[in-house]
RNA sequence: GCCAAAGUAGCUCAGGGGUAGAGCAGCUCACUCGUAAUGAGCAGGUCGAGAGUUCGAAUCUCUCCUUUGGCUCCA
């Protein structure tokens, strides 16, 4: 099956002016590769040169559907349109509601367009030049304008459509396939992806060279749904919602499992880095939150609950409980660096429309740790927590290239003055500079408090998830604000820096991540279920109990299947089930303690022992093996 | 929250103004059964919720809820 893929370098998104920021290096799907899951490797020139002819052939097949979408409604205004991971979009500013249904039509148009083996022709011109072209073209006159004053302005023109581009494109609509080419769905999109702007109709295509491409695109990607998380927590009962109760998840027992393993992993990592395990209240008062700033700035996203005249919210976030706790008695430089922990269990009101799966919730807990120091210590903190979270993740599957690092610089909505970002932020630059640590800059995405680093995996459909995180805070610890205070070297009372971060993020997500990531086939150190005893035929089902409790008592997740199926319909079933080993015992088996091994890939080992059972998995379990 | 789509049995889905169907799963019974489905029988749904149109609504209309794909926001 394949999966996805490599991606081309970062430079190439930015063909299009006033495409949306948050657009970044896009995956390519291709069709002959066995895959991964994506990585950022760069690609090899044969590799790179398809992927060049594949960016111009959605860039201009964009510019063909918008040619397509003004002759249905020559009064539309036209924003941008991009080419992006697998094919295209395009804004516009629509007299009506677009439906699905007007597909049909705008692709007549387009098959029209492609087989009228237009040239695709570029033009230079001057800025007042392309402001009097576009004069009845809103969104293109914000453009022009937004193009750097060295950059060159140029008009690409296919058929009767010019728009305002950059290229690169095909030379000729004959370069375009009109059979690998989908519109696929309609989205609302906000100019520049601004809330504060209009919402705009985004139409998604896709593009290939030619059908086979597409049809296999589109195979892939209804193999890539039997990945998807929220499929395999139901097919593999590890949890459920309630339509009653959006966001909150229903941990079963097999779910719950691999949470609480994932935890106890956590608990033994980070207790190797000398940090403490603290718990502290859910509920908390407003007086609190006023302190702390959370009741002015992030107010919107709490559950807010009263009792006796006084108002409490549950809490989003574990760091002012952590103050608190550092607050009792007396502190001193000699208590620093002091790590905080606690499987902090948060509830933030997420917008509804921001909900998915287990991946974005309003009830969840964080592996989260804050870290009270000095200015002084604040780069060395940084590099063993890097070194922590890449132990960690590489531990659960994620080698260093699927990890995506970025930078978050101040946001609009924050607390503390300019001069306290300023530190703040070269703070942090300079402890990744020190820990070798390469990243993107992501302006504007900072805490309100602080300026934070993402550490952002990736899922089955290539979106990806913000999982662990550094933030540096001078705000929150300060005189102003909770008031933690240590005593220095000087005998003064000092304010500590405070780093808040979590390595998985939430548990949720990153299981949500994993599951993803492993198409529910667990390692097996955190399968459910590691192996099922299989009897042969009834006669041998106290024998296969037998077995399966001897495991379980020594400390496996072990079941014996002793339903009326029979042995073939059991293997079936707990292979979908993903259970890394099956255990088939017959007569000979249970004569000579042995067992018939067979993996969830198929892979058999007849005649192992039970004691060479034990310890090959125990050994797997050890290294983290997957199987 | 915004734009688009969807919601029929536990799951996957068919049907569609006269009051609901399949496969799998479930339950019961039978079968001494060696590496991806043993057979037979039974049971399962106020067709997401509420209102309206109609002699009659699961089917048409409206409102709401949830989910999916995007946008915004975020662990």
């Amino acid at each position: 099956m394949p999966t996805c893929a490599t991606l081309v370098p970062l430079g190439n998104q930015k063909e299009c002016p006033g495409q949306g920021q948050k657009d970044r290096g896009f995956f390519i799907f291709t069709p002959e590769k066995e895959p991964e899951m994506s990585t950022r490797a760069s690609l090899d020139p044969k590799a790179q040169e398809k992927a060049d002819r594949l960016y111009k052939i959605r860039h201009t097949t964009a510019h063909v559907m918008a040619e397509a979408v003004l002759r249905m409604f020559p009064e539309a205004k036209i924003a941008i349109g991009p080419p992006i991971d697998n094919g295209f979009y395009y804004d516009f500013d629509l007299p009506r509601k677009l439906t699905e249904e007007d597909f049909e039509t705008i692709e007549e148009h387009m098959r029209a367009i492609i087989q009228g083996k237009h040239p695709m022709t570029k033009e230079v011109i001057t800025r007042n030049q392309a402001k009097a072209r576009f004069n009845d073209q809103p969104y293109k006159l914000e453009l022009v304008d937004a193009i750097p004053e060295h950059e060159e302005v140029s008009l690409f023109t296919v058929d009767t459509f010019t728009d305002l581009c950059r290229g690169p494109h095909v030379e000729n609509t004959k370069d375009l396939n009109w059979k690998a080419f989908k519109l696929l769905r309609i989205a609302g999109a906000y100019w520049r992806g601004n809330s504060d702007n209009p919402m705009l109709t985004r139409i998604y295509g896709t593009a290939w060279e030619d059908p086979k491409e597409m049809r296999e695109y589109l195979d892939h990607l209804k193999e890539l749904e039997k990945r998807d998380h929220r499929r395999l927590g139901r097919e593999l009962d590890l949890f459920h919602f309630e339509d009653d109760n959006p966001g909150q998840i229903f941990w079963h027992h097999n779910g719950w499992t691999i949470y609480r393993l994932l935890m106890e992993f956590v608990r033994e990592s980070i207790g190797r880095q000398g940090y403490q395990e603290v718990h502290t209240p859910s509920v908390m008062p407003k007086s609190l939150w006023d302190r702390s700033g959370h009741w002015e700035k992030y107010q919107e996203h709490m559950f807010v609950t009263e009792s006796e005249k006084r108002l409490f919210a549950l809490k989003p976030m574990n760091c002012p409980g952590h103050i608190e706790i550092f607050r009792q008695g007396l502190k001193s430089y000699r208590d620093l660096p002091l790590r905080m922990a606690e499987f902090g269990s948060c509830v933030r009101n997420e917008s509804s429309g921001a909900l998915h799966g287990i991946m974005r919730v309003r009830g969840f807990v964080q592996d989260d740790a804050h870290i009270f120091c000095t200015e002084e210590q604040i780069s060395s903190e940084v590099a063993l927590f890097v070194e922590l979270l890449k132990g960690m993740y590489k531990d659960l599957g994620f080698d260093e290239a699927s990890i995506i690092v970025k930078f978050s610089t101040r946001p609009e909505k924050r607390v503390g003055d300019d001069a306290t970002w300023d530190r703040a932020e070269g703070a942090l630059a300079e402890a990744c500079k020190q820990a070798g640590l390469e990243y993107e800059i992501a302006p504007g995405e900072g805490a309100f408090y602080g300026p934070k680093l993402e550490f952002t995996l990736v899922d089955a459909l290539g979106r990806e998830w913000q999982c662990g995180t550094i933030q540096v805070d001078y705000q929150l610890p300060s005189k102003e604000r909770l008031d933690a205070g240590y005593i220095g070297e000087d005998g003064n009372r000092h304010t500590p820096v405070m780093l808040h971060r979590a390595v998985l993020g939430s548990l949720e997500r990153f299981i949500g991540i994993l599951l993803e990531h492993y198409g529910g086939a667990m390692p097996v150190w955190l399968a459910p279920i590691q192996a099922v005893v299989i009897p042969v035929a009834p006669a041998f089902y106290e024998g296969a109990q037998a077995l399966a409790k001897e495991l379980e008592n020594e400390g496996w997740r072990v079941l014996a299947d002793l339903g009326d199926e029979r042995m073939n319909n059991k293997i079936r079933i707990h292979q979908a089930q993903k259970v890394p080993y099956m255990l088939v015992v017959g007569e000979q088996e249970l004569a000579s303690r042995t067992v018939a091994v067979r993996t969830r890939k198929n892979d058999r080992i007849d005649g192992l022992s039970v004691d060479e059972f034990k310890a090959m998995i125990d050994e797997k379990i050890q290294k983290k093996d997957v199987l």
